[in-house]
RNA sequence: GCGCCCGUAGCUCAGUCGGAUAGAGCAUCAGCCUUCUAAGCUGAGGGUCGCUGGUUCGAUUCCAGCCGGGCGCACCA
């Protein structure tokens, strides 16, 4: 577990002292329990706190305060790593590190640069992330974006601690919506030619569908003149669904996410696969019959009940194609298969995890991440949407208003499983009201420096030609404290598929920043000499300036943490997807 | 009715494996630019962690019941 040079460094000296103990007879628990680190709440306990000494009280049968004393008296390297080591109440290890223990981060980030926070403990299994998967019936709406920011960003936390991912959306190019979006594009197109038919009563009626059949009559107009009516609907279907698949690539484009692979729902009927699949589990005797429909045997494996697989008059249920589709990415020897779907589809989860059971996985074989609802507001006020009537705020309008960059932070502010409330008044303010801008601003501030160091001449060298001992301010260490978390950040949010924590910790991290710069600084003042002596003395600021110095080796350690400040900046916004703007 | 999710500051929400005096942002109030980007910073007030029991050295966290909210319970997708 690569959780940081520091915290490994200390969880090793912590776990040589209990070996000593143990070899000395102090102790005599069998198997360690998991030496926790972590930064306590409160600066007086200290950079890291541990509880190890109170979880072995009941296999030790002795105080946890005899415990942490033993393990103190096995500090091997107490002197090497630690400013201060401490007991306290219950039975707490509280911990003080050397500075230039800590300042090993900082190396650790140069040293490792945009690899900073990667981990190899996927050890190259192979994940699909199976996202979006909207009918291509459509614009993305809302919704959608916030799967498409959610789904591209486990696939890549996932990628960065060492998983082999594929990316998928799933396009569901048959059955009965495709059906329903033909005839309603087909009606408009006989409106348009003042030949009406019925609206179909479930057809989609939105603006879009006017247009589409706008530009059917445009494009195939006079070829379709004079056919039969079944054949003019079949075009206009095919049409509408291309145009409307490679609409969403765009906007999937346009909003910075790729998919590596495109499966059709439609390509699993044609090629057989659904048929094939429904006769092997009906010879695993996972399917029934029962008043002329199948039926698939979901219950034995913890769902409900059963489910009809193939309806009495021999069509088959989206169950069907859902099974056929996860049996295949089965088939291609996935180690793990995560879906991301809507929260409205949760009641869906047990009998897909039943498929993947019927095959002979567990169940846990097949992740499925939910992703709760979007209210859009205006300036507090909620934006009235109905999907009903075709009025919904397309994925692209967000986009366009707020930019792809804010839109993602957003969607991934909150635990994916939670109502978001996503304001696009805030997601556009640039302000430090707008987490978004407040964590980019913290990049550019940072690159600015480097801006300004070139210009007036100002070294700047890698930190590991810069001498750090100096970068012992409490602020200074503190901000090193928080990049020395960032593996374990990155690590905890890939394995729980939750990007929101991320999105908290990339807000610290700038939090500290600007608090940073705006009390010390890291670049002498321009007019040096000329602010010195314009300004009276005992003035606040000036004095500050001159009690810190600012000699050159001070500059160039306070650039090397704002390169390490940058560095984990990038890498974390990289990873959701959202860019690290070095101008803003 | 059954199942899943949720209930933490006025609002929106973090809180990982059970840990110390409960965390952030917004809003409110009071302040901070002769400077490297004020697209920023500092400070203050604000809490029966829905309720009641249980488990234990210790519960916002785990368990049970209840209350309140959301969603799902198709031979729809």
């Amino acid at each position: 577990m690569s959780s940081g040079v520091v915290q490994e460094k200390v969880a090793s000296a912590l776990l040589g002292a209990l070996n000593g103990a143990k070899k000395k007879g102090q102790l005599k628990t069998e198997t360690w329990p998991q030496v926790s680190l972590d930064a306590p709440k409160r600066p007086e306990w200290g950079d890291l706190a541990s509880t190890v000494a109170m979880s072995l009280a009941a296999s030790e049968q002795r105080a946890p305060h005899d415990i942490a004393q033993i393990i103190i008296d096995n500090l091997t390297q107490r002197e090497q790593l630690f400013d201060r080591v401490e007991i306290v109440k219950p039975g707490f290890l509280n911990l003080t590190v050397k500075p230039a223990v800590w300042h090993e981060v900082l190396r650790e980030i140069e040293m490792q640069g945009s690899a900073y926070g990667r981990a190899e403990m996927g050890q190259r299994h192979r994940v699909l992330v199976e996202y979006v998967s909207a009918n291509p019936t459509g614009p993305l709406h809302v919704g959608h974006g916030r799967g498409a920011a959610v789904g591209q960003a486990v696939a890549n936390m996932l990628k960065a601690i060492g998983y082999d991912v594929v990316s998928e959306y799933y396009i569901n190019d048959a059955g009965r919506q495709m059906k329903l979006l033909g005839t309603s594009v087909y009606a408009r197109y006989e409106e348009l030619s003042n030949r009406p038919v019925e609206f179909p009563s479930e057809g989609y009626h939105g603006a879009y569908i006017t247009a589409l059949a706008e530009r059917v009559k445009q494009q195939l107009g006079s070829e379709l003149t004079g056919r039969a009516a079944t054949e003019v609907e079949e075009r206009c279907r095919t049409f509408a669904y291309q145009e409307l698949l490679s609409l969403i690539r765009e906007d999937l484009k346009s909003f910075g996410i790729e998919f590596e692979s495109w499966f059709s729902e439609a390509s699993l009927a044609n090629s057989g696969a659904v048929q094939r699949v429904l006769d092997e589990l009906k010879s695993k005797h996972f399917l029934f019959e029962q008043e002329g429909a199948w039926w698939f045997r979901s219950s034995a494996f913890g769902d409900e009940k059963d489910r009809v697989v193939q309806k009495q008059d021999g069509e088959y249920t989206y169950l069907a194609s859902d099974i056929a589709y996860h049996q295949d990415k089965l088939r291609r020897g996935y180690d793990l298969l995560i879906d991301i779907w809507g929260a409205d589809h949760h009641g869906y989860i047990p009998r897909m995890q039943a498929v993947v059971q019927a095959y002979g996985y567990p169940k846990d074989h097949l992740q499925v991440v939910l992703v709760q609802m979007v209210s859009l507001l205006r300036g507090g006020e909620k934006v009235e949407m109905s999907k009903r009537a075709g009025e919904f705020i397309t994925m692209r309008e967000v986009i366009d208003e707020v930019g792809a960059d804010a839109a993602k932070f957003f969607f991934l502010m909150r635990d994916s499983d939670s109502h978001l409330d996503f304001d696009l008044e805030l997601a556009k303010q640039r302000s430090s009201d707008n987490p978004v801008y407040y964590v980019q601003y913290a990049h550019a501030r940072i690159a600015s420096l480097w801006r300004v160091a070139v210009a007036r001449g100002i070294v700047c060298p890698l930190p590991s030609e810069t001498d750090l001992k100096v970068l012992t301010d409490p602020d200074e260490l503190g901000l090193i404290r928080k990049l020395s978390a960032y593996p374990s950040v990155l690590q905890g949010s890939a394995r729980a598929y939750e990007p929101h924590r991320m999105t908290y910790y990339l807000q610290q991290v700038a939090g500290l920043l600007h608090t940073f710069y705006n009390k010390h600084r890291i670049l002498p003042p321009a007019a040096d000499r000329d602010l010195l002596a314009v300004m009276p003395e005992g003035l606040v600021s000036g004095e500050g300036l001159q009690k810190e110095g600012l000699a050159p080796e001070r500059t160039a350690a306070r650039l090397a943490l704002m390169s390490g400040v940058q560095q984990v900046l990038k890498n974390g916004l990289g990873v959701l997807g959202i860019s690290a703007p070095e101008q803003m």
